[in-house]
DNA sequence: TTAATTTGTTACCGTACGGGAACATTTTGT
DNA sequence: ACAAAATGTTCCCGTACGGTAACAAATTAA
């Protein structure tokens, strides 16, 4: 669950940066970061003013989770979200 | 340097890498991605299976937009999402 | 192993999403 | 300026989110 920089010595996560190209990979980097932090999802329920189904319901990729709750977990786990357009200039 | 859709055969413009940290801002993506691709609302709600109501709602930044749905359009968009810990590296 | 913690799942239920369609408003093009 | 297109907004309404609580299953610790 955890990575440690050979070089640096240095605990990076697991999730430095992932791509999210669905709801079930984003359940998955929800739960690997919240695991990471040491944190149940009775927790993070609270750290998002959200109920623990909520969070199991994330963490298992329901499609219809509302986005802003979602965002609001993100944030709370440290993650931040980026889009990134596929065509470059 | 100029890209072309391989599906919609289009100029899809300028690259970038936005944060995404709540609804509102993801709305504006979304509209700035459309609109430089030449699409209308409908055009988008199409390609994705939902309804020009929830493009619209989306654009705003509605709270409470379904997960699996604004997915859909950003793929449809060609925008890959990325979560990327605030203290990796 | 056993017991405690954590998580998955269900039921109840107030609330509201979002599709379709219609209308109002804004924007665009000529 | 005008007309057309695009977008914002509202209605009706079937469907379901998600909070709470409860219980079952799974995971963890001692």
């Amino acid at each position: 669950m955890c990575y440690i920089d050979p070089v640096r010595e240095q605990n990076v996560g697991a999730t430095m940066d992932h791509q999210i190209p669905n709801t079930k990979e984003l359940g998955m980097i929800v739960r690997d970061a919240r695991k990471q932090q040491g944190l149940t999802q009775e927790d993070l329920a609270g750290l998002t003013g959200t109920g623990r189904r909520f969070i199991s319901d994330l963490e298992q990729g329901k499609e219809t989770a509302e986005l802003g709750k979602v965002l609001a977990v993100l944030a709370s786990l440290g993650l931040a979200l980026f889009a990134q357009s596929k065509w470059s200039k």
